[in-house]
DNA sequence: AGAGCGCGTGTTACCGCTAACAGCGCTGAC
DNA sequence: GTCAGCGCTGTTAGCGGTAACACGCGCTCT
């Protein structure tokens, strides 16, 4: 089998597929693209000259001929690793169908000044569009320089989208209503909860989707035992010893993200404790940790790698949408998450019998 | 200011930096590229203008011109969340320079007809060259399949490079040794150790190079407390319970990953030990686990994202000289290590009196 | 019936850059 | 002195697409 695809001079090019399909190259692109305007029967022949060459347009050339967006960027800070992985991985599947680059920067620093700084020259540089994940969707600083520079941005779980901004989120508050559900349903009526970084809104809609459940349960929200956290694995560990050192232990606790669940697991093995027979422990987001603990945690999975795409389709429609002179609005997409339910959770100490009722493993 | 370097109708391009210093758009193209044949004052002159306009060549041109490589693939498996957010940023940044597009497929079945056939739907899409981080590059299958399809390769970390190979990788060996040495140095004499998957040549080379350092030590090796692992967190759980429960329990546990080494603090803690003051426990790879887990672990950091670099640099400057007939030729970059001391390493409990000696915190 | 319109399609002129070659002035060999 | 050869620079002709416009056709509207 010849390799038809490579690039490089002797590639399959538009003229050969108009020659194919007997029409001209500029119907091909029509074809290729927006699809307006060509009689039915003409886009099957194209379509399929298109596959019987096994045709894929040069990407170098469409970008340059259009004059369209070719470098998208991403800023990002120390999310979780996994996290990131996930996101590239999603990113860049987006960028490649859509043929642009996918520039990354990394942006530490919790300075202001040092936020903008890094922003001004990340943006100066070559990039038409920035997406955001978090954390760095909530900085203030960053959005008000690529504002100031009149560059789009896509943010990614940000908690309060803007009139005009362009947002990719799940819904935490459902997702965390759910989590706890599950866990009253076990049995659980003591159950303790960590809470997230106070800056990041997501950490307050978790939270007010752990009080929905509880009230909806019929269950005194304000009598739960809460601890503050900071979504760190060490933040995790102290607000897990607190928790597990009160006089009425709790008999399951949910965790704002996966890393302060696995680090609660960590200080319950320290006491003894068997997770999930004494004690559920629950997090949120399904990163790699979640299964590098053991017992693996039941957890609410993001959909990462789809967000990341949804916004980099987001930001080149809108790209695209703005060169056409199009007005930019306020665009939300709201992706559906999924409970993960493994090993670290379970019915309560005292009810034995019903441990045999413990759901199946999930997907 | 203005945004000169946004992409579009109206930036900034090679002719207006040829006016702007008086030259033909080809010398700029020269001074730009190889920069060979150009008298100085011209190549200065140059250089000024670009400085001064901020211009930067526009990549979709440059490649559709040049009819050059356009795709490189990343075929990945399963690594640790971490090291592929790594590999990724790395790989991107290289990208970036070179203005070549980075498109990535997972390969998880470790099944090779399956992996096969990943590859061959891989390679046939798009790209011109692969890069195969571990542990695909230990691939028979998949290299097999690539080689059949007369695709260029780098790999990452492979253990035993075929004569005509690209490959790019730190010493493992001497990486192990230097670890090992430092735990000797610290006054251990029974010091454990972790083994990797023995499908791994990595693993047999941090192994030789623990051995080598006990040897050089004057201790026997042979009777040094050895437990196989295979990389997984649960497989440092029971390589850890295997160690921790011998009768002359070690004094030091060196893991040949961190994940394992993670592992075995946590079974220490279980059974009440406290590291480092009872045990030592270090690790390899400084994935973002090494210090998610407290202690932090001491550990050898890999240059991930710098291997991604020289990877995709490798393919390009291949790819480059193959296009104009050169011959493919064997080439390694074996890029250095370093030792991260961090809190999980101290004196064995005997030496109460080194503990003001241990070594400060690096980097 | 003729104007006006929208549809489906082809033609032309680039997008920004580089390969290939052409041309110039200078050097050094004969 | 002439000519080959080299170093430096400019000119030309695309790379593979797409925007913008042009064109022919059938239809509706007045």
């Amino acid at each position: 089998m010849a390799r038809p695809s490579r690039r490089g001079r002797g590639a399959i090019t538009i003229e050969d597929v108009a020659r194919a399909a007997g029409v001209s190259a500029m119907t091909v692109s029509r074809v290729m693209n927006k699809g307006r305007n060509v009689r039915e029967s003409t886009r099957e022949a194209v379509l399929e000259a298109v596959e019987r060459l096994n045709y894929s347009p040069n990407t170098a050339a469409r970008s340059l001929a259009a004059g369209q967006a070719t470098h998208i960027g991403l800023l990002y800070a120390n999310p979780s690793a996994s996290y990131l992985a996930q996101f590239l991985v999603g990113a860049l599947h987006a960028a490649r169908s859509a043929g642009v680059h996918l520039v990354i920067e990394s942006c530490e620093s919790e300075d202001a000044d040092e936020q903008a700084e890094v922003t001004r020259r990340f943006a100066t540089s070559d990039v038409e569009g920035v997406v955001l994940p978090p954390p760095l969707s909530e900085s203030q600083p960053i959005m008000a320089e690529l504002d100031a520079m009149g560059i789009p941005v896509v943010t990614v779980a940000m908690g309060v989208p803007r009139d005009d901004s362009l947002n990719v989120r799940i819904d935490d508050r459902a997702a965390a209503i759910e989590m706890t559900r599950y866990l009253i349903d076990l049995g659980h009526r003591d159950i303790g909860f960590i809470k997230g970084h106070p800056n990041h809104v997501a950490s307050h809609d978790r939270f007010a989707g752990f009080r929905d459940a509880l009230t909806e349960a019929g269950l005194d929200c304000d009598k739960a035992p809460v601890e503050q956290g900071y979504f760190s694995y060490r933040s995790g560990l102290s607000a897990g010893e607190r928790l597990l050192s009160r006089q009425n232990r709790p008999t399951a606790i949910f965790a704002s993200n996966d890393d302060m669940a696995a680090a609660t697991i960590s200080v319950a093995h320290r006491r003894g404790l068997v997770v999930p027979d004494d004690i559920s422990i629950v997090g949120f987001d399904d990163t790699a940790l979640a299964t590098s603990v053991w017992p693996e945690l039941t957890t609410v999975k993001q959909p990462i790698a789809a967000m990341a795409e949804a916004a980099l389709e987001l930001m080149i429609a809108d790209l695209r949408s703005h060169r056409n002179g199009a007005q930019r609005k306020f665009t939300e997409r709201v992706l559906s998450h999924a409970m993960i339910i493994r090993e670290s959770s379970g019915p309560p100490p005292g009810a034995r019998k019903a441990k045999t009722r413990r759901p199946a493993k999930a997907s």
